[in-house]
DNA sequence: GTATCTGCAAATGCTTTGCACACCC
DNA sequence: GGGTGTGCAAAGCATTTGCAGATAC
């Protein structure tokens, strides 16, 4: 995991600025969905997050995990990825930036970066005069303790 | 679009072999779906293949199509793309390897390959003994269109 | 008090599957 | 003739939405 740039507690408190700025009212359930994806420092699905969320709470529903999620991926705490087939899972945005080398095989999930890479998309924007907002690349692999056990 | 490195006659002779190797039978409907992704040079939506297929035989369906995309890209006839919100679109793989520039402003999309990527993406695979099987990468922008109509 | 938040259930959208008949070899 | 292909309708699955009661300010 890529080290995280940020405490709990200052995101904590961005995402309370966050929640005045945009006119809303505070809620448990936000902040312990962003301190869940915080001490995972993982790549959870809504249904890992909510089945998280119930160990103390049990009536908590997913559809207000949705909600949250979307909530905060449009505020920037928390970032989407797809991993493959299934569906999306969310990792806290407090880490440096990213990408992806998924395990076709085991789906173990490691971050990278490349500097490199991330000059040449740059440049790769700008040759076709557009304005790179984000990107998103994922390197589908076999890993090396999978590569082991499939030989055995 | 990236040059396409096959006439659609070769991918079809290829397609009645690869058919032919897993015991199946052939169909009208497979070689009238690689001809319209081949002929459109685009990326398709299923729902889009089928208005397509439809006005030639009124009664195809959707189910059929989805069929076959998943034979076809297993098959590796055709690659998918999922460009966003909306579910995968599919292109004839009988091109250039690239990777997709796409507007999140207008939705269009372009191709490109930039070599030292590809060289990288490799590097960073052995660096994690990982073998790469393949990637994704798409750089989300506001293209040069979107950028003036925005301004205007 | 009023607007937001929540849980629940129902709806949605894309995709897959079961089935009966049509078609290919 | 037996297996594969197809259309149709129903089912699946992840996600979204409508609603009524609960909660925050």
């Amino acid at each position: 995991m890529k080290n995280r740039v940020e405490t709990l507690e200052s995101i904590l408190e961005r995402l309370r600025h966050s929640i005045r700025q945009n006119g809303l009212k505070n809620s448990k359930q936000r902040e312990e969905i962003v301190s869940v994806l915080y001490k995972s420092g993982t790549h959870l699905s809504p249904e890992e997050i909510t089945t998280n969320l119930r160990t103390r709470d049990k009536s908590t529903s997913i559809s207000s995990v949705y909600r949250i999620l979307g909530f905060l991926e449009k505020e920037k705490f928390i970032t989407a990825l797809e991993p493959g087939k299934t569906g999306k899972r969310y990792e806290i945005a407090a880490k440096e930036h990213h990408d992806h080398i998924i395990c076709l095989n085991c789906g173990d999930i490691q971050e990278f970066v490349d500097d490199e890479i991330e000059l040449r998309q740059i440049q790769v924007s700008k040759a076709y005069k557009a304005k790179l907002i984000s990107h998103d690349m994922r390197l589908f692999v076999i890993c090396g303790r999978c590569q082991k056990q499939i030989k055995e």
